[in-house]
RNA sequence: CGCGGAGUGGAGCAGUUGGUAGCUCGUCGGGCUCAUAACCCGAAGGUCGUUGGUUCAAGUCCAGCCUCCGCAA
């Protein structure tokens, strides 16, 4: 069970590791995209390409469901963001219950959005737990853990992948085992836990007080699910990219638009943008940028 | 039928009420300088996304198509 491409990659390593899949469920077709088109999960389409059965229902909390199932009587079912919560009747069907792939070090960063916060944060680290699910959310005793470092480059983006490959060898390595991980589960301690909220579109706007290493981990956080902006005059600007430099001067100030941009940051820092994109413009190079959309030093951003 | 924006020399943009296509940067040549991503002079480079239409005349107006992007999910 699951959706994106984090789940495709545990599939994928499932399938070839030689186990036998009775089916696979993802979340059902959702218009996206322009035009809205119903757009199938990444998911679907992997598994419809190896000709499984795909169930994709709106809701598990029913009897149908339930029995369905029941019907296929699984060894175990694995679970790799699939957004859906799986009632208590389900996670006691399996011989060997409910695992799933969860990308943070639980406790820490339980729910929606664990791989993004961790960055946004400015974790040095983060990591993929899997663990046997339990009925509250992320609460399941542990039965693996690897941990990965987050780089100073690394966005949401670049940790979904490495963190989706991660997870796929993991989890493959605990079923592979089951009946061993299952023995020496550890129960989370659920003192230390904190949770990872989803990700609004309220966080995209900078605010230029905030040091630049802060506001760096929140543009790389949200890449490229969202894209952090803030705004030149009365337009808006994205920044894809930035990168912490030195330099100092009101919050939001450019302190120099030739050939770089540099913006004055909180606590005496600056943050150069890298790659921006203008309104109805495509994502560019901030020097690229400047040519069209000349900025003068002492310009402040975020401000009309 | 979800809403909206964009396609102009290598890059990023401008182009007003239709009438010789411009700007910043880059590139090439020359000059200046101890020196430079600095400065000065000069040059090359565009069938204005595509097809058709209106017109004496279309980058500009109209219609279709292609490509890209934002919102929304």
């Amino acid at each position: 069970m699951g959706t994106p491409d984090f789940a495709v990659k545990s599939l994928d390593r499932i399938v070839n590791s030689g186990h036998e899949i009775c089916a696979v469920y993802t979340q059902p077709d959702k218009p996206k995209g322009r035009g809205h088109k119903l757009m199938p999960s990444e998911v679907k389409e992997y598994a419809l390409n190896k000709g499984f059965t795909v169930y994709q229902p709106l809701s598990l909390k029913n009897e149908e469901e339930i029995s369905l199932i029941h019907g296929m009587s699984p060894d175990l079912i694995v679970v790799a963001a699939y957004g859906r919560i799986l009632p208590k009747e389900i996670l006691d069907v399996p011989k060997y219950g409910c695992i799933n792939v969860h990308a943070s070090i639980l406790p820490k960063y339980r729910g929606a959005a664990p791989i993004q916060r961790a960055v946004i944060d400015g974790e040095k680290k983060t990591g993929v737990t899997i663990m046997q699910m339990a009925e509250g959310l992320d609460t399941g005793d542990i039965l693996c853990i690897e941990e990965i470092e987050i780089t100073d480059t690394d966005t949401a983006g670049t940790m979904f992948e490495k963190l989706g490959i991660l997870g796929a060898e993991l989890v493959v390595k605990v079923i592979n085992d089951i009946e061993n991980y299952r023995l020496n589960a550890v129960a989370q301690n659920d003192g230390e836990s904190t949770y990872a909220a989803m990700l609004n579109k309220s966080m995209t706007n900078i605010d230029w007080s905030w040091d630049s290493r802060k506001i760096d981990c929140l543009i790389r956080g949200l890449n490229p699910f969202y894209i952090a902006k803030t705004t030149v005059g009365t337009s808006l600007i994205k920044i894809h990219k930035a990168v912490c430099c030195e330099g100092k001067g009101k919050f939001g100030e450019v302190i120099e638009s030739k050939k770089r941009l540099v913006v004055a940051c909180g606590k005496d820092t600056a943050l150069e943008l890298v790659m921006v994109q203008g309104e109805n413009g495509k994502t560019m190079a901030a020097a690229d940028y400047l040519r069209g959309h000349p900025i003068a030093v002492g310009t402040i951003l975020g401000e009309e």
